[in-house]
DNA sequence: CACGCGTGGTC
DNA sequence: TGACCAAGCGT
């Protein structure tokens, strides 16, 4: 150890300056193979890159390695995409949540197709203009797909600097700074590697709990490695609770085992996805009498309590559905603005997990209460 | 600029 | 099991 963890041990101040040529060498030996990356030395394809970058906001490789497989191999590039009609693309987004980030990716492609002759723009005022792609999504496509020399600042790299340089602010005020602190940092030669190495430095080496300090790269210049701190950072400005929601889905089914579907409106939660019909959701500590949610049922029909019901977890709430459950006759109408959907082609609908869990949920009762009844 | 916006994994 | 986390963006 070089130095005491004191308070003179003041943030903004490394140890030395973290080497870029360092980081790249640890990259080269370690970096992970993933299918949106390009081989070593290899040149990205910007619409690859740009996919990966967006379906990775917020979301885990692990859980974006399906999609992005199954997402390629429908729409290959980026006039396929652009083309495509927006049900089918929600439809493949299905499950990966935060949907805005599907309606924008479509309006995206279309923009490229459109505006740009089927190219993605290759400066960073040119990406940063398209929808859905921010500060962060520019410049790691800037860099990666075309060599520019941007800082793509993402939680990976706010850990990072924010450990090495110990800086005290707390997200999200720090922002600035940390981009700042990465700017000064990116090299001109493989600055796309450069932006990789951080977040798989970030995921690999300095994560969020138990950092392995032992085998950084940057050890030498990290304040907060020399501070025995590390895993304190980043600081982060304190998160509000989450409240608690309630409201009922109706699944209505058919004989032949349909199921009543609607959409979505376009904008706001769960925007443009599918759902059975549904009440509004209250704010509340429990859920309210089962007479007053079958006060919300979207028609009339033979309305049944599904025990149990689905709770779900959202950013900014949680969620407690109650199901019920109807069973028609084969001739039974479905109302405006609501659609049969066969069982067979329930896959292939763009329901949302939690509407996926209610549907589910519904269709196990029924199936269990009366099979077959009309 | 604070908030709305999904989901699944981890401890 | 609740709290936190994971390659942010739009408004």
């Amino acid at each position: 150890m070089r130095k005491s963890g004191g308070p003179e041990l003041a943030a903004l101040r490394p140890q030395s300056r973290p080497e870029p040529a360092a980081l790249l060498g640890w990259y080269d030996a370690h970096r992970r193979t993933l299918p949106w990356r390009a081989a070593s030395g290899a040149q990205a394809d910007p619409y690859r890159v740009w996919l990966s970058e967006i379906m990775l906001q917020q979301t885990t490789v692990t859980a974006v390695q399906p999609y992005y497989a199954r997402f390629l191999a429908r729409f290959p590039d980026v006039n396929s995409l652009a083309s495509a009609p927006a049900e089918a693309v929600m439809q493949a987004w299905a499950g990966l949540g935060y949907y805005s980030r599907a309606r924008n990716l479509h309006a995206c492609a279309r923009t490229v197709v459109a505006e740009h002759g089927g190219r993605f723009p290759a400066t960073l005022e040119g990406l940063l203009a398209l929808p859905g792609v921010g500060p962060y999504t520019a410049a790691a496509v800037g860099a990666i797909a075309f060599d520019l020399p941007a800082a793509a600042v993402d939680g990976n790299v706010e850990r990072v600097i924010s450990r090495i340089y110990r800086v005290e602010e707390p997200l999200p005020g720090a922002k600035p700074r940390i981009r700042a602190l990465t700017q000064a940092l990116v090299p001109a030669r493989r600055p796309g590697d450069f932006a990789q190495a951080m977040m798989d430095l970030g995921a690999m080496i300095c994560t969020p709990r138990r950092p392995a300090c032992g085998v950084c790269p940057w050890m030498g210049p990290c304040a907060a490695r020399a501070a025995g701190d590390a895993e304190s950072f980043p600081r982060k400005a304190p998160k509000k609770a989450v409240p608690s929601r309630f409201g009922a889905a109706f699944v209505c089914v058919r004989a032949d085992g349909a199921v009543l579907l609607r959409t979505r409106p376009p904008e706001g939660l769960l925007g443009g996805m599918d759902e059975p019909p549904g009440g509004a959701w209250r704010e509340s500590d429990a859920m309210p009498a089962t007479v007053e949610l079958l006060q919300e049922a979207p028609f009339d029909a033979p309305w049944r309590l599904a025990p149990g019901g689905v709770r779900h977890v959202f950013t900014h709430f949680r969620l407690e559905l109650a199901v019920f459950v109807a069973i028609v006759a084969p001739d039974f109408a479905a109302p405006a603005g609501i659609r049969w959907v066969r069982r067979a082609d329930l896959a292939g609908s763009a329901l949302p997990n939690v509407m996926r869990k209610a549907v589910a949920h519904g269709l196990a009762f029924a199936g269990g209460a009366e099979p077959g009844a009309a």
